[in-house]
DNA sequence: CAGTTTAGTTAGCCAAGCTAACTATTGGGC
DNA sequence: GCCCAATAGTTAGCTTGGCTAACTAAACTG
């Protein structure tokens, strides 16, 4: 966790507009679902041995393919230090190595081993396998209903930050 | 972040079924939509000086009325040392206040301080702020979407082999 | 070539999770 | 009435994952 920083001092939007109240309620909704939802899963997880935010980088590393520690950090939204201690780890258990670039010898691009590959398919496919047994349950309006808001929020959560909530109205 | 466990040894359900696949595939994509929403929170976060577990602590708190510690881990799904400390922190800060059961004294409940429920209000308010940016630049449909999967996830989330209440954040 | 910028690492802090082991209280059985 | 097991919380100590600040190394630029 951050430690606390500074209040940004955001500068007050009107909270009286009704649209902010239906906004932030929604808001608000989300950050409590995905709370729960990421303790649901810690607590079912780790079959792998792999925590959430390595099974995390794992996967991004696989998927995106070879990706500098700066490419990393970004597509996780973490610090350089982070991902940089995080991908050490990684490289300790062997999931995934380093390889140097020949132009820029600054660069270092992380790529996969199979060990990792096939670690992650099997470690994540666990990992989520309470939830998947849970949303099998669910009828096909409902799973089509979560698939839809997963690409929205896709969307959403990707999207640049705004300085001072200049929240492009619609 | 927990150490690693021991695998639970999930009785494995037939992996050839195909909907098993897409189950897994939207618990995954659900996985890592939850992993970067709050990421993307965090980064916004904290203009209220308290972090996402004791942010949602005292919405438990708040709207579950007095609650013991034990209930009080029980809906936030953590084990008692840890709700022991966030606790003990709400308190030293005025947020929360423990009054002991005049009938069996080993029990102490929580409830939260005049300061708690305010700074609750505005503090969570902020650090949705951001994504409700976000959300308000969404279409109608869209947020009717992300409504009813949030919905959907409650109960999902709630759902599962475990008798206690899993708390909500608010 | 000097200075700046960029990529990543190291050091050190804090929060939040855990288990193990403890205290204090309750309640039951003899 | 006591002893003993069960229950509620706490304390101690560990790990992980975030962060900032300060550093090294390499690459660019004037």
């Amino acid at each position: 966790m951050p430690p606390r920083r500074q209040a940004p001092s955001r500068s007050a939007r009107a909270s009286t507009d009704p649209r902010d109240d239906a906004a932030v309620a929604l808001a608000d909704r989300l950050h409590s679902a995905a709370i729960h939802l990421l303790r649901r899963l810690r607590t079912e997880d780790d079959a792998s041995g792999l925590t959430a935010p390595r099974l995390s980088a794992l996967s991004v590393i696989i998927f995106r393919g070879p990706l500098t520690l700066g490419e990393l950090a970004a597509a996780e939204q973490v610090k350089p230090p982070t991902i940089s201690r995080l991908v050490q780890e990684l490289e300790r258990e062997g999931l995934v190595r380093r390889v140097g670039d020949s132009g820029d010898r600054r660069i270092q691009r992380v790529i996969a081993t199979a060990a990792g590959s096939r670690l992650l398919r099997e470690g994540r496919r666990r990992r989520v396998a309470a939830l998947a047994a849970s949303l099998r349950a669910l009828g096909p309006a409902d799973r089509r209903s979560l698939e839809n808001a997963v690409a929205i929020l896709q969307r959403v959560v990707r999207e640049p930050e705004r300085p001072e909530g200049a929240g492009r109205v619609g």
